[in-house]
DNA sequence: AATGAATGAGAGTTCATTCAT
DNA sequence: TATGAATGAACTCTCATTCAT
């Protein structure tokens, strides 16, 4: 696979090639969530999108291109939970951020961390934006006080954690998993307010923009 | 890859042998730990490891053969932090998970959650088997009130996440890591012990047998 | 090679898509009468047919379905001659006989034996199915008196030893050894009908119904 | 494997040494008669033999080789039934003939159709002059007039091929199947001397030293 | 002499990608 | 534009052969 990513190939002008285009992002999701990196072929794409492969690498110039528009749809909706989130009243926020995970993850299972974590290499700008945009947008659920882009990174990490393998596991459109994680997040977030067991003001080696480039675990 | 699993093909009885599979297991986790599922070739570990390929199919019936190999060599070193843990008092004992999960991932950062989430389909049994032990060993870290497997299977999908993402991040050897998965950890199950936001005795749809069914995200 | 047959992987529209699978075919039957067993790879079958190695897999699911069409082609001659001969009357059946199956081996010599003595191992039933047929055609060479089948499978067995061995040999397109094969031919139906060296009615261990249970001698 | 045959890498001078070259040519001609040639490696024999890979090589310089010795072993006993069959009254000579290749077939169906039509390629001196012997003792079965060269070919090929093919039927033990096989040879010999349905002083394009050269078949 | 661990060329097969139609 | 036949590099696995012990 490539590692240049041109994006598309050409800008769908008209009505029916942009509905063409989306027709195979959407199988494209739905292969790779349904049948894991192993599944993931263009031709089982192009099968499951019911359009010859010859029209696949008509709107996507390569492997790599195509996975980077299901990625960008993926991460828009995990955006738009998170800004839904901050904008609520501090004692909503936590439920608001485990509802609207569990709802954007539920259709597709495993496609988030199909797509964060197992990602061919690809030239990463794209994620590392994407990337930034989340945890600032984590950050702000958090008071400004002590670390929160730490914070924000342990969050977004466990919420992940636990939501993916609730997936995995097939108990994530239940009540109690929903409780439970609200009390993970209630539960840290409170802590940090109230004081962390270390004192105040202490080194923090890990900031948001070690996280941004964090290109080591690629083509996991 | 073949599902059926034969594991070793030959039990090596020289003193050569038993070293050369060794360094055949090793080279593979650090395969798949640095190159993930996509650099997993077995001319890749062969190469890794300082052999031929044939040496490789000495040893191991097939690539499966040779992953579960590398899998119930983690497993084991999961299971020994978690039993750690467990043997210490209830105050210590989040200090313990964590500190002992971080070295364990330390060296092959990415192995856990490659060897767990992202493997292709293989038979299950011995999966099944250490996430059997592996939820067990958590449950034992929270008192028995309240759904001690659900917690368990929620915090260690939380710690898991964080330390995989935060290892490849590069701020694993953090000690501000460290403490902010501790109040993470030390958190969630003071407030399961407090008492959580919803009554007690409520159902619980999410049990560790479910967990051990948890065999729909495999191949991905 | 898989044991299951899954023959044509694509019915091939188009036209060129028939064709290519004809040279295939063909070039597979060349290379096999031509190099033997140990020549037939399918790299080699590619090569001979001036296509790449893939579109060999366009085509066939693997090596065994890529033989078994081979097979095919060649059963459906072997038994339009003997179809043939036996439709003649009895005096010009050892001729028709014999030109026919001279004719049917001339431009692949030894692919016959090569198919049904030589072969790995398949899952016989298309094999079965042609060698009932095969023996059947035979009998209907001889009077009913006697035991036929026995007849069928003892003639059957020389002419193919005899043209097989013949056409490794060169003389196959010699005038000489077709009347030779014609007088073994004539000479054995005519002294089954005299009457053999042996009481009639003797018992009859060996049977059609035998030879069509000869798997024993597979992937020899 | 190599073409060149080396043949006995070491004379085996030493009562032992012998006796194991022996064993490794039994087991060999076990593997090669019962798994026939998909079955037939080095490894199979070693194993079969009961001796290491290294031993095998110890006494024969590559796979060619050890084929060659099995093949010999096969030559000497089927030239002796010539012999013996040569040797008796013309009235005798079919029967003799018949039941001395029915009992040197009888341990290992299939080896020598195997040995002499799939055979890898080697340089072919051995077996041309084994050819020669063989077809020269099948002539001295008929009386010199006519061409005795090419009914030997003809009466060879014919009885190799009922024989072999009753093998991997099965049948080969059965009495009916000697009669009958005795009726075709006596029926082709008695043919043959009564003058076939062609003039006799025909040309003859086929002769022994034609059968000498067949080596267009090798490997197969 | 005997052993068996190690080697690596080569075989079967997949799949991303191109291009004639 | 759309199609799908064709391509070939890369991958998994086998087995003849060598050589240190």
């Amino acid at each position: 696979m490539a590692t240049r990513v041109r994006e598309m190939r050409k800008s769908p002008r008209q009505q029916r090639s942009r509905a063409t285009a989306e027709v195979i992002v959407t199988a494209a999701a739905r292969v790779l969530a349904g049948g894991g990196w192993g599944g993931f072929t263009t031709n089982a794409v192009a099968a499951a999108a019911g359009v010859s492969i010859g029209s696949v690498y008509q709107y996507f110039a390569d492997k790599a291109a195509l996975l980077e528009a299901v990625r960008r749809r993926h991460h828009e909706q995990v955006l738009a939970v998170l800004a839904e989130a901050a904008a609520r009243p501090p004692a909503e926020r936590a439920q608001a951020l485990i509802d609207g995970m569990i709802v954007a993850h539920g259709p597709a299972p495993g496609l988030h961390h199909a797509l964060l974590q197992q990602r061919p290499a690809s030239d990463g700008a794209l994620d590392r934006e994407f990337e930034a945009e989340y945890l600032r947008l984590y950050a702000a659920l958090f008071p400004d006080g002590g670390d929160a882009a730490l914070a924000a990174r342990v969050l977004a990490s466990a919420v992940e954690g636990v939501i993916h393998d609730a997936a995995c596991a097939g108990g994530l459109e239940g009540a109690v998993l929903r409780r439970e994680l609200t009390t993970l997040a209630s539960a840290y977030m409170a802590a940090r307010v109230a004081g962390g067991p270390w004192p105040e003001g202490a080194t923090r080696p890990i900031t948001a923009g070690t996280a941004l480039d964090a290109q080591a675990c690629e083509d996991q």
